[in-house]
DNA sequence: CGAATAGTGTCTATAAGACATTATACT
DNA sequence: AGTATAATGTCTTATAGACACTATTCG
């Protein structure tokens, strides 16, 4: 169907990043206000374009994830969400974007960007329920990223990613509940993550002061895949009652 | 970092297919051999370029099935299993794969393709614990969407994609046995299928005839997702007594 | 001692795993 | 009748969900 001397049109390639992390018990997303022109004044992913044609994807979104918001990559979990290549989706022309996504535990406050005016901690909450407007399509790609959180929430143990190097019970519980948006029971959640083998390794006998009697701390075990797998409570997409 | 007037590295963009179908209640991938050359003579997975700046990746993916693979994408399941971009993955210059997972029911005869001297299923079996070489980074994606293959049939209603309209329940549990590489318990397995609510819709008082009792027809039911999932039997990964 | 938070047990319902028998068709 | 395949039940064990009390620290 092709001849000879046809050659394949070429793109531009940028990724763009879903950075996640939990603020006062409450999930937010990192994002910035466009300084530049398409979209400009209009919130969205921070990302922008590889740098050369040797530049690996994965070491672009590692790079941005750093120039962007100042996030050190090599202890955070970042992993590819996928491809995104409407035609349409960029007005500058054809632009494929190759999203990731990050989990962050601290909250280093961000720093604006290269290409950024602002950039801020945005609960998600916020962007969805409320009427923030996302550049290009940004709004599926943070879609996307929240089900692949939530979705690896139950059968691995990405929720240690938003904790720090050592956290207490209730620290991973607040992450299942902010991510799921689901309160969970104390008790029951004890129990689950106890008999999960590899999930937890107790840190000696250093523990946290709270206002209450002091918590045991933990750090991730060497488990990745959860089993039996902490499951969300209620349905992950509309209908179930039916039938 | 970058000035006014840099400008961003123009890369190809690619599609690449991971097409599993049954045959003989085994696995199988479609692969052909390279007619051009970059890896002339080698087996990869069907793909090629997106055809002009114009072109939706998904429309590719289409296309490239129909072309290569004589299969209507209307009728499959073909979803996004990731963009593959390592820098020296192809030797021809910078070129990011966008690649696909499509499952097949029947099994309609592959045809050579443009770009491909043989097209033909193979058994990923073979693939795999033989000595099957792959041309690119192909060996990687296919076992990438093996892996997506074997989740999604836990929780949503993949399974039914390989199979036609309608389907016994036996011809479905070798869709799991297949997939997972695993025997399941028709029992538990009978029981387990109709414990889902909208897994399954039964077709009228139809029965397909085979050499003992006829066995009864179902077609996939509304629900995408699966509660209670289908859970896999053993492992997922590695090392799980431990502990 | 009272307030605050952590840590744990028990009972019940649902789902999983192992296992054997009955049903319907064909020859 | 014999063979082949489908359909289904039961018992036991594991996990999930609901729920309430005890433990440790601080002021």
């Amino acid at each position: 169907m092709s001849n000879e001397t046809w050659r394949p049109p070429p793109v531009l390639l940028t990724v763009d990043l879903v950075i996640l992390t939990l603020r006062s018990s409450s999930l937010h997303a990192l994002l910035i206000k466009r300084g530049i022109y398409p979209h400009k004044g209009e919130w969205a992913l921070p990302g922008g374009f590889i740098a050369d044609s040797n530049e690996d994807i994965f070491d672009a979104a590692r790079r941005e994830l750093r120039e962007e918001a100042n996030l050190d990559a090599t202890v955070l979990h970042l992993e590819q969400l996928g491809a995104y290549g409407r035609p349409d989706r960029d007005p500058r022309g054809r632009i494929v974007s190759v999203a990731y996504l990050a989990i962050a535990p601290g909250l280093p406050e961000p720093e604006a960007g290269t290409d950024a005016s602002a950039a801020s901690w945005r609960p998600v909450e916020e962007v969805f329920s409320g009427h923030v407007r996302l550049a290009f399509d940004h709004r599926q790609i943070l879609d996307d990223g929240l089900e692949l959180a939530r979705s690896k929430l139950e059968h691995t143990s990405l929720a240690t990613a938003f904790c720090g190097e050592t956290f207490t019970l209730t620290e991973l519980q607040r992450v299942y509940e902010a991510v799921w948006g689901f309160e969970l029971d104390p008790r029951n959640f004890y129990r689950k993550v106890q008999a999960v083998p590899g999930f937890l390794t107790p840190v000696g006998p250093d523990r946290r002061p709270t206002k209450g009697r002091p918590a045991r701390l933990f750090r991730a075990g060497p488990e990745q895949v959860l089993r039996p797998p902490m499951m969300r409570p209620v349905p992950r997409t509309g209908n179930e009652k039916e039938r």
